[in-house]
DNA sequence: CTGTTAGCGCCTTCAA
DNA sequence: TTGAAGGCGCTAACAG
């Protein structure tokens, strides 16, 4: 690799012209100008950006932590992110690590100089970091430092409404307590029930169940006492998971329950669609990428809302 | 951040002192050893690797840059990449691109001192690279500099073999020629019918068909004339599309018709599960380390082959 | 055993 | 308009 060296002994000018004519090229002469660029083309040359991180001090790669138990997810995530961090000249440096020690580890080896910032996606487990260039999306902890978050709440509310508008109004709900949103689903859920003038029946609702396949035996083996007819569960994994065992009792989704997903519905071929709240990752990551440009400390965080997905009908 | 500055000063000793108990804390007097250790942790100091990585001119950043079309693909390889990677202290440093003018302008970002090696993945078009540090995986690239090729003609000798023991002696084959390894396929296909002593039908082959529906469409048609009972076909987004359409003619799946994928069989829930070939990632990502490690030039590339799945029968 | 010196490649004063 | 010098943080060679 030629060095600025290189390029000013063949231009015949300084280094430090050289320096001038590749970065705001003013006050030079168009002789010595034309010099340096014919002689950069010549040896190929390009700054190393190493040495231009020493000085400035910032490299412009940002380490991003996946912390994601659902790898479906981490796709769009990182499709997203990369797609806007390299239209802003920023790299993406990857890890993936599934518990406390690992993330800790992750963001340890990142925060050596190389990083410029850090995210941490998706941990479902308390962290309490406070370094101040980490910033946190779709995790556990809310009150310390950076954060960006889903509104679940909302979700959950968007979701009970549009399930009561199709004539649903026994909405039964399973979302794990581990997800560490389930308190803000609830809130949503029972919000959207009020409004619509629907009784909350607790016979409906598991959250603290060891697995989605135990809350639905119990919620089937009630159902002659409480019946239901929708079913909002924490994601389109769970939804997949849930379909085949409700069908297998011989109820007809969506015909005798609407299975409802908080969040995203997987779009494959061979799988049904179902109604799904889903979350812009070009909105978020394009957040994100601003946060970070700006710098402005969006202090307290910020909270991102998903949009309602309903299958096409049509297409049946 | 503190600097190794900082570090000597407080800890009384010069700058070399402290970057030798650093490094290879040998010839240190035990007693400054410990001052610096004191002063370090103190200051929390980190060597800054960007520093280090001007002089060693080296910066343990390996650039990743997907080609596929195949998302979910891309994750499998990443995640197995990245483990192996942060096992070996490299960074990966991600990109995504879908075309050829994307992949040469991430390699023309990518090459600027900040990555010593750079991946290439999935690309299926050609691309014409000889940088010295540029490793192609899965490209259609075969001959210029260092690529991993999967073993095609390999998968499908077993894939045939396989369905022949399975007593399916009339099997079809749909793979695009936009693969780039239609070929090979072909050559497997036939190498494994011959050993068989099964008949060459070309009616049950096809490869340049503008879509894998049309092909099926084309063998459903004429399976009155050309009767088949196994379908090969090039992955398992194609098996997925495949299936469905199979049943829409009452063709049972794998009753009438044993559909195998050749790269590769989608494990979600609610998807039938089908025989295929399927490629370790780990063994992959862990050669490509070594590669890099070593750098042992491994001219002419490498080949890798994929193992035989079969559905758990039991579960059924 | 330890300090001084000299760069790695670049950019930014400061003089000329 | 330009060149020389200094320094970003670190390590390696060379003296002591």
């Amino acid at each position: 690799m030629s060095t600025i060296n290189d390029v000013s002994r063949l231009a015949g000018v300084s280094k430090a012209t050289v320096s001038r004519v590749l970065s705001g090229s003013r006050g030079v002469k168009e002789e010595s100008r034309q010099a340096v660029l014919k002689a950069v083309d010549e040896l190929n040359y390009r700054p190393n950006v190493i040495a231009q991180s020493l000085l400035s001090q910032s490299t412009g790669c940002i380490g991003v932590i996946c912390a994601q138990d659902n790898i479906h997810q981490t796709t769009d995530y990182l499709y997203a992110l990369e797609k806007q961090l390299s239209d802003h000249q920023k790299h993406l440096l990857l890890r993936f690590a599934n518990t406390k020690a690992e993330v800790l580890r992750a963001l340890n080896e990142l925060s050596c100089g190389l990083c410029d910032d850090i995210l941490i996606i998706g941990a479902r487990f308390a962290l309490n970091i406070d370094q101040e260039n980490v910033i946190m999306v779709d995790c556990m902890d809310q009150d310390n430092g950076n954060n960006i978050q889903f509104d679940h709440a909302f979700a959950a509310e968007t979701a009970c409404n549009y399930l009561a508008s199709q004539g649903r109004h026994q909405i039964a709900l399973i979302h794990p307590l581990s997800s560490g949103f389930a308190e803000q689903v609830l809130l949503g859920y029972k919000q959207a029930l009020e409004k619509n003038f629907l009784p909350f029946n607790r016979n409906l609702v598991f959250m603290g169940s060891s697995s989605s396949s135990v809350a639905l035996q119990e919620l089937l083996n009630n159902a002659s006492t409480f019946n239901f007819n929708a079913l909002l569960v924490a994601n389109e994994l769970e939804a997949q998971r849930v379909i085949p065992q409700l069908q297998a009792f011989n109820k007809s989704v969506p015909g005798d329950v609407m299975v409802f997903s908080l969040a995203g519905s997987l779009n494959l071929p061979g799988i049904p669609t179902i109604p799904a709240i889903e979350y812009s990752m070009d909105a978020m990551a394009a957040r994100i990428v601003s946060w970070l440009d700006e710098k402005t400390q969006m202090l307290g965080g910020c909270v991102l809302r998903g949009d309602l997905i309903i299958p096409d009908m049509g297409k049946r």
